[in-house]
DNA sequence: GTGATATAATAGTCAAAGAAAGTCAAAGTT
DNA sequence: AACTTTGACTTTCTTTGACTATTATATCAC
């Protein structure tokens, strides 16, 4: 597995239950053993806005990274994200979406699973690829509109 | 014997047993003596819904390629329908497929519902017109050959 | 003591290098 | 004609490191 998906699993595990984690970036570099800003690089793919991820962090002396989960809604969660979406989506983009819906108990394995499958660049083959990520962003969407109850 | 055919062997053996492997597609390159983009070839070739299998991937550092068995033993039925699903769908030709697997019991309501919209003109409205049935087919094909168990 | 200044301790940014996989068309086989 | 093999080129994602910015603490001048 990939070190930043070790890191990403890490922070996760931490956040799970407390909605917030506080770390310091040097320590986590250095128990994983990668220069600091790996850990900005995990943290900026994977622990993003969209998400309910509220980032803050303080240098200097006694600095440290804070990571906040805003505490939303099933619904709110996803009416929070067709929000913010724009209308072109990634394929990994959605996948850092989907990670995070399950776990939060906001779809379930099999849901997400066939969310992902069906936007992804597999299924949408034949889509012309300067057009594949705004149909993403449809299909993706009318799915998870669909969600909402 | 070709060699994509025994490359193709090499990856049933190890899939045999199990209903998913990941490869790393420059060892299997390694191992074979051949190009990178032959693994590509076999896979598009040998390894399509089709035939019972989805495959994902990822570039980059710690990419994969992942081949996913489909589990096709307790619906014969179906994997027949998917081997007869031509490459073009049309939206009525998905809902009586989807109808009869619900009957089949191969699919709950609430799954089916959103392979519907998944494929629906809606989801699929910036694919131009004429090729939206094919796309149609590919997301069909894929989700079917996931989700039946 | 107080304010100014240096020093150390953090974190942030950004671009280059590295590590895969994908694409596509040409060449070779059957 | 259809299928397979090959390779040059592209795209995506991760890792690394040099350089910058900010904050806290220590030190110094008065």
């Amino acid at each position: 597995m990939k070190l930043s998906d070790v890191i990403e699993e890490y922070i996760r595990d931490i956040i799970r239950d407390t909605d917030e984690v506080e770390l310091r970036r040097s320590d986590l570099a250095n128990m994983f053993n990668c220069v600091p800003s790996q850990i900005n690089y995990v943290i900026s793919t994977r622990f993003i806005p969209e998400m309910g991820f509220y980032v803050e962090s303080r240098r200097g002396g006694g600095g440290y990274i804070k990571i906040i989960k805003a505490d939303l809604s099933k619904s709110e969660q996803i009416s929070g994200i067709i929000d913010k979406i724009g209308n072109k989506l990634s394929q990994s983009v959605i996948d850092v979406y989907l990670k995070d819906f399950i776990s939060y108990n906001v779809l379930d394995e099999k849901t997400a699973n066939l969310i992902r499958i069906a936007v992804s660049d597999k299924s949408l083959n034949k889509v012309d690829k300067l057009e594949r990520d705004s149909v993403r962003a449809d299909i993706f969407k009318n799915l998870t509109i669909n969600l909402i109850d």
